[in-house]
DNA sequence: ATGAAAGCGCTAACAG
DNA sequence: CTGTTAGCGCTTTCAT
């Protein structure tokens, strides 16, 4: 048999409602009761049924995590990340990748009011779903929080990177380690922050000289960075002597295109990557990357959501908060 | 104003618990009040209240996974597949990271009964949580299903490779290529699954005259690779000539320390890895690794799962699930 | 085949 | 500060 409020508040002897405060620690309980309640749930085992109190309030506790891809090297790092967050603050998550769910916001609607999630993170930099989209979710009052990207002229709360400051800052050291013809290889269109990276890149060039090229990937693995690279190096009339890749992957993937094709990095093209995964370091030759605080977007995206779920927004709150990307120097740009 | 089936009901001029069992699809209710009762609920746009519907039967439609460490390669591509399969059947999961949830299983029940979740799943290979702690949540009347482990001397379903047999062929193909002098760098202790493939080794080894001789990684990262290869290759009086790996990452960490030391791979040391993440097909050289069926081993997991909560588990069903993984061979080994 | 009524366990007015 | 009471939305006997 489940232990109750009701048996707890029985050997008490005292009423349901008085030991439900209690156990929430409202501080319209005197210190004695707190004192006995909790010992006697404790004694007895007890454990609050989330469903009966989700009913009841309309509250679950719960929050709903969206990711871009749960396979890319660095969603594993975020999600453990709102993992710690979200269980410190006794809550839950239920996971969700963004290719599984669909077109558009009906899934997450569907979700709010079904299974009564309180709110939603979105570790999503694509327009998988998009602005309208996330408007149309605050528009129904569901409480969201976004990383890796904003809205463009609505307030939604979001975590960002500078990503086009730190695309600048990788061309140029490019430029600084005596490059002259510097491509980009791009991340798909549907990506925000490809476009933001793109327009870095085309700022650092700026009155440089040097020729700006952007070449668009199919997608974010190692097959379409080694497809990117080739179509480069077989097409174009003049050999690049660099490539800022949109990420590690694609920049991997570039770099075996270039081995096939007899060249070598860094020597006859340099090569910038952007995440700093794991393999970076220990790839041959270690490379030169931008590093993303992650962990931190995440865990200040969640703190933002559950903040804003529980009504305790610091005063100082801005909607927008930005976080601080590093150039991680090593060798895949001579040195 | 949220849409209940007493809303339902009312416009439908019958009873709620008519509308509920229509919606549910129940056989005690006619056709044609089906019918009625289902545009009804679609044109108003009624949801399920699930929380709801939890406080009354003691079921969440949720099920609680467990991950060895999301941020592996795999576990990524595990656990889209479990959504997968999970949506598909409407149900919802509650992710967990083991290295989170700290020791035991305590943690475990304390969900099930907090959170009414279902029933567990763990794509856990370590023995983070032991046989006594996994028995203990099966004597508590919690539905756990296992993959990558089983439990000696219980029932406990499991979904499996045999990763003794695959070991032992990957130690062949190295003899096979001609190495005379094979070295295993095997997984922390704590991996049941470590044991087994050096069981593996061994047993390919038994009776050739070729020495046997494995390292224990500390971890499953890249440096873990890295640092046992080199403690290897300056300790030991005789130079190896291959390696097999207890995974890719071990591998590349490996190749690492190789040619840190100035030798080459395949030439001087042959590398057998584990896992085929994406990147053994790109790195230089390619890398001969096993691939395991890691979508089919989660989803099937699920299933069984699954089939067990809704009481439809097959009647040919066997409690262990023995997958098939596969060699692939590439250029570490020479060719 | 359908309806009436009870109740899952909790929280929240409201009264005292 | 504590108790009484009602009810969240659903499912499930038990009648009819």
């Amino acid at each position: 048999m489940e232990i109750t409020i009701k048996e707890i508040a029985r050997q008490a002897e005292m009423s349901t409602s008085t030991v439900s405060l209690a156990l929430r620690n409202s501080d319209r309980v005197t210190r004695e009761s707190k004192k006995r309640v909790l010992a006697i749930a404790k004694k007895l085992g007890y454990r609050r049924n989330y469903a009966a109190a989700a009913l009841r309030t309309g509250k679950s506790n719960t929050i709903g995590i969206v990711s871009s891809d749960i396979t890319q090297p660095f969603s594993g790092k975020m999600i453990r990340a709102v993992e710690q967050e979200v269980s410190k603050r006794n809550y839950h998550f239920l996971l969700f990748d963004i290719r599984n769910t669909g077109e558009g916001d009906e899934f997450y609607l569907e979700l709010y009011r079904q299974r009564r999630i309180d709110g939603l993170l979105f570790l999503v930099s694509s327009n998988d779903i998009d602005d309208k989209g996330i408007i149309n979710l605050m528009e129904n009052d569901i409480p969201v929080v976004l990383t890796e990207r904003e809205v463009s002229g609505a307030d939604v709360p979001c975590v960002l990177i500078d990503n086009f400051a730190v695309a600048m800052q990788a061309t140029n050291h490019l430029m600084k380690c005596g490059s002259k013809k510097i491509v980009h290889i791009a991340g798909p269109d549907k990506f925000f922050i490809a476009e933001e990276r793109i327009r870095g890149y085309l700022a650092a060039l700026k009155n440089t000289g040097i020729n700006k090229s952007v070449v668009t990937a199919q997608g974010l693995g190692l097959k379409d960075g080694y497809q990117a690279m080739l179509h480069l190096l077989e097409n174009s009339n003049e050999r690049p002597d660099a490539v800022f890749a949109f990420n590690d992957m694609l920049a991997f993937g570039a770099i075996k295109a270039i081995r096939d094709k007899g060249l070598r990095v860094p020597e006859d093209i340099a090569i910038v990557g952007f995440d700093d995964i794991p393999m970076a370091s220990f790839f041959e030759p270690p490379l030169t990357t931008v590093h993303q605080p992650v962990v931190e977007m995440s865990t200040v995206g969640v703190e933002i959501l559950l903040n804003i779920l529980e009504g305790t927004v610091p005063a100082d709150y801005s909607k927008k908060t930005v976080l601080e990307p590093e150039l991680i120097v090593r060798k895949s740009c001579g040195s």
